[in-house]
DNA sequence: TATGATATGCTCAACTAGAGCATAATTAGG
DNA sequence: CCTAATTATGCTCTAGTTGAGCATATCATA
């Protein structure tokens, strides 16, 4: 059997909330993802990325998860004959270690139409337009077009969906609308990054907001202990939305998420709110994964 | 920069459902995956497997989703000094081309302690036995590792959940209880595969019957037209699962995945039963993500 | 002491999910 | 033709979940 040769190479994703903002490491003042070589002497790729990772910017990882791997032939093929094979991965990191340090950028500069905590933003008027302009100038595919928009965009009746970031940057993509799709850089929506790297920030968002709502990861970015309105701020600003405060935590309690400390914090000018800590114990002990089927006892 | 060199390799599951039980595609007489090189010519990953499967298989595959990518150092080091990158795929073939053809091996002889449909496997007992021995051998962890085999086997109250396939060939393979892991043939539990391609299947396995859930995924396992029944046994069938009839339909018919295509089937000796067609459309026109965030309005 | 702010408790209505009864439309056997 | 067996399909009832918002508690500060 023939193998392919490449070289290997790791990307990593890693986010921070400070701030109640949610944060990505990047180099190169913000416009790359911290990457490096695939070494041999790693045992795993995960070891590999936290050793590296660790070294490179001082904060332990706590929750690293692969993302995807890219391959395609027209990403960096700066090594004729070659090809470079990128697994990138997303890692968590606690909110004091990746404190405002250099290095650390908001991710919503990157996708300002993702932040719809202040309300729709207004950036997303104009995507619209340009998404019209787009669709119209095919005829054969242009119906295809507007609904997919619409869909994506949260327009056809279903509401914005945070879940969609992946989506929605694909489709700009696609709109040339973006200027890592080869457009001018005055027709740039958000800010750009080297290669496809904003694709992989789009691919981590997309993938930890989906991943909050079914398993307790957000509390790898949480300190020891917090109160549940920073608990529900880290959330939005993953989220890129807001939440409803009592059933916020109704959800969280009912689902003994959490443990009172039994200390307080009054930091805030009103009532002093409960500090609490994560109950790490509810990693071994429930599934937390919703059935959506109807079973049958039998 | 320094980059690493690797080999890459590409390693498929490949899935149908015929006759009610779900098969995936192997070679060697069910000992492995089919797995091949990735070639320079491919300009994508995905297009690159598409191609060398339907190569290989002549089925064509419809839905085609990373898996993940290993690269541990201790798999395969066949080739000193070098590493395997393996990147693999899960794929869905349509019940009528994967059909009984040499090659497709029903996978819960891989895994005989995954299908419930006809009750709890008997082999439960067994498993359960031998990994409280396991357990109590290690009178450190001992403890931790009761609940984690009560839990990961739904013994803890909150029951069996077919999403845990993965974690729970995980847990037999750190207990020692699959040959892949060194033990000895005879301690075996279920069918043994080349080097660690039956975790990749697991991988697979557990991967599907989570997505089935939020993704109209099943379909592309689908003939064109088929009965809401089928439709059922399907399911069942990847999930390990019986589910309430009644409701099932409910389900489905809420969601507007499918329309009657207004042709009936009468095979069964009961009523006949409509016939069902996928549409296509809720591809694009749904988000089909639910949300477990208690959004606010505002 | 009043006011503003945040924390926390509680209720209510709409909807969802699990369970099961009832009826309909066939085929097979007498 | 009549009856039983078999599968399809419709409907109801109940418990639990979710979205929304009112009410009260506890602090700082003017």
């Amino acid at each position: 059997m023939t193998i392919g040769f490449a070289h290997a190479e790791l990307i990593a994703v890693l986010v921070a909330v400070t701030g109640d903002e949610p944060r990505v490491m990047t180099i190169r003042s913000g416009n790359a993802l911290p990457s490096g070589p695939f070494e041999m002497g790693h045992r795993t790729l995960q070891s590999g990325l936290r050793e590296w990772v660790q070294e490179q910017t001082e904060h332990p990882v706590g929750y690293l998860e692969q993302l995807y791997t890219f391959a395609d032939r027209d990403r960096n093929n700066d090594i004729p004959g070659g090809r470079t094979i990128s697994i990138s991965y997303l890692g968590l990191v606690n909110e004091q270690s990746g404190a405002g340090r250099p290095g650390w950028h908001g991710w919503y500069e990157y996708f300002p139409w993702e932040d719809h905590r202040q309300g729709r933003p207004a950036v997303l008027d104009e995507i619209m337009a340009r998404l019209r302009n787009w669709a119209d100038a095919d005829p054969a595919r242009r119906d295809h077009r507007h609904r997919r928009a619409d869909f994506t965009f949260g327009l056809d009746g279903g509401g914005w969906n945070e879940d969609l970031a992946l989506q929605r940057y694909e489709l700009l993509y696609e709109a040339g609308l973006v200027s890592e799709a080869g457009c001018g850089v005055e027709a740039n929506l958000g800010r750009t990054m080297f290669a496809d790297h904003r694709r992989i920030l789009a691919t981590g968002i997309a993938r930890l907001r989906a991943k909050i709502k079914y398993r307790p990861v957000v509390f790898e970015l949480m300190p020891e202990s917090f109160t549940l309105l920073r608990l529900q701020r880290t959330i939005e600003a993953l989220a890129g939305l807001t939440l409803h405060k009592q059933n916020f935590r109704r959800l969280i309690e009912q689902q003994d998420l959490v443990e009172e400390t039994g200390g307080t914090e009054s930091e805030t000018g009103g009532r002093p709110a409960k500090l609490f800590r994560f109950r790490h114990t509810v990693l071994e002990e429930r599934a937390l994964a919703g059935t959506k089927l109807p079973l049958s006892r039998n």
